[in-house]
DNA sequence: TTGTATGCGTTATCAA
DNA sequence: TTGATAACGCATACAA
């Protein structure tokens, strides 16, 4: 049916070994059979077979990456596209193809990753978010297979590299901002704790409240999904409680845009009666009413380093694990006011 | 290295066909060894190697997504983000991993596209696009090999498998809609003629036009690419014509996003200078100032579609070539008034 | 410089 | 019900 190395040898009257190596460039071929040999394959319209190849070389010139959730989930929020920008400049360049997992719960991720790794058919990871006790990070590291992770690892994170932002500095700055324009009621509205991303934000928050004699309500405390509905439900609950916020720290943009919604039911108006800043500067956040003040933590750049090292480790397994911190801007915009 | 069926085979004492056989769950194998060979790969944690499995079946369980142009661009557009959605859903159903393409150029897709197919990384294709004369679908009808488009063929097109919007009768509907609003002068903005959704469009809006008894002005039809700045380009054209439309069909949500900020430079009102209705009903329209008016093409079910009669092709090749004609709707929202 | 033989991990055919 | 053997397409050690 498809065309071998077999059909090549037998036309260009060379053995298999010899149509072999000319794949390979092997400098010990003669030009003359080398021009011969490419002649045939191309008449011939021959395609070296990836899983054979694989079978020996161990390697499928392939990554995989690993969302946090469905991909049906994910692909709501514009933060992963534009990582993913980032990862597929690299792997483009690099010639590596992108595998991208599918499953929907933690569990058949995990499964999916097992699977991948272990059935050979990715050469390097790339976890596309940071959780506590993650299996599939452990997973990883056992096998001492090669991966990244956009985020900080939960542990092992000398052993382990990752792109991430500061989110600690992040989390303070952001509220030192609101602080500045004299808000001392700031709620703060994040995703899962089990994610550090969340984690790191909420501590720079607590230590600047801290810093400020901003006395720590847990009240303020909210946590729901990256999604629009996330940020519908987490303003329904702050708004209700008895004292309101004046302002609040949004781990992301379409969490502060799902509020929009909700808060125009309740005729709450943004940022006279409250303001609002939040993370990643998605397209979105420029275009919204009011446009977001929101912290551009340069998404593709993010993707971008973490396919960099990614490949970097697969080609050198004994390149050192690295932390690489990718900077981020407050981006002033409408969403905030004084208090 | 790692543990394969000789391993599996040596510790359970049975042979390595008999191992196979287990994976397999055939049913000549008593139930006896059954659990006992299971019970030693749990014990061993073997796993399929996939390469092999593959050079022998000729099934990779993977589908490729071939991109209109680099990702980098593409990912841009959250309508692709969108189909992909679509796409993953059924994928993940089937257990079918998916690759995506990373091209830049239309030849770097099409090599890749040869080299995917060639070297048997996927079963089948998903090609998010229909252009005319292109290169990816010949070869893919040449060669047989299994694959779906979003979008209409430009040749062949009972031949081929493609989920599409009723994109003639969208483009009148539109055109009509603004028609009925008292618009007469109208413009068009579309993506590249080669694409066939816009040849289909424009053809719906002429007709409309035509209809109504408009003439038809070769100035006002405009193409630019399916982002911001295509938009931007589109409008500053558009209006600098001595005579300037009183509406538009913009092809994109993005790009008539891209024309607001031109637009507001231009202290041109809308709807109240110009009428813009657009297509896709990406997020953005919704929170757009003003909301945009715009055609729900129902970008997942392309997608979902899609990757469905794909598998469904795969896994039986006589399967008959389906034509699939996705519903759109328009939604009404305040970026369209009267003249 | 080129050819032969062997193996990668799996499945399928044939025998037992 | 199970095992031995060949084959998938390619790459490499070893020979020539």
């Amino acid at each position: 049916m498809t065309v071998t190395i077999k059909d090549v040898a037998k036309l260009a009257k060379v053995s298999p070994s010899t149509v072999s190596r000319v794949i390979a460039d092997n400098p010990r071929i003669s030009h003359k059979t080398k021009e011969r040999v490419k002649i045939v394959m191309d008449e011939l319209g021959y395609h070296p077979n990836f899983n054979a190849r694989s079978l020996i070389n161990k390697s499928v010139q392939a990554i995989g990456l690993v969302l946090p959730n469905s991909t049906e989930k994910v692909f709501q929020n514009p933060f992963f596209p534009e990582v993913i920008r980032g990862i597929s400049k690299v792997a483009h360049d690099k010639e590596y193809a992108i595998l991208i997992s599918t499953g929907e719960t933690e569990d058949q991720i995990y499964n999916e990753v097992v699977r991948m790794v272990q059935g050979g058919r990715v050469d390097g990871l790339i976890l596309l978010y940071s959780r506590v006790n993650d299996k599939v990070t452990n997973f990883l590291i056992d096998r001492k297979f090669p991966f990244t992770m956009v985020g900080k690892p939960h542990v092992n994170t000398d052993a382990i590299t990752h792109v991430d932002n500061d989110n600690y500095n992040a989390g303070k700055s952001v509220t030192d901002f609101l602080l500045k324009l004299g808000h001392r009621q700031i709620g703060f509205v994040g995703g899962s704790l089990s994610l550090l991303v969340t984690v790191d934000r909420l501590r720079g928050y607590e230590d600047a409240l801290a810093a400020a004699d901003v006395p720590f309500n847990k009240e303020y405390i909210v946590h729901e999904e990256f999604l629009r509905e996330g940020g519908q439900e987490a303003v329904k609950e702050l708004m209700s409680l008895k004292k309101r916020p004046s302002a609040l720290v949004v781990a992301d943009d379409l969490m502060a845009l799902g509020m929009f919604n909700t808060l125009a039911e309740m005729k709450i108006k943004v940022p006279d009666h409250l303001s609002i800043i939040s993370f990643n500067n998605l397209l979105l956040s420029e275009i919204s009413r009011p446009p977001l003040t929101t912290v551009d933590v340069n998404i593709y750049q993010l993707g971008f380093q973490a396919a960099k090292c990614l490949i970097e480790k697969i080609m050198n397994p004994q390149e050192p694990a690295k932390r690489i911190i990718v900077p981020f801007t407050i981006i002033e915009r409408n969403s905030c006011t004084t208090k």
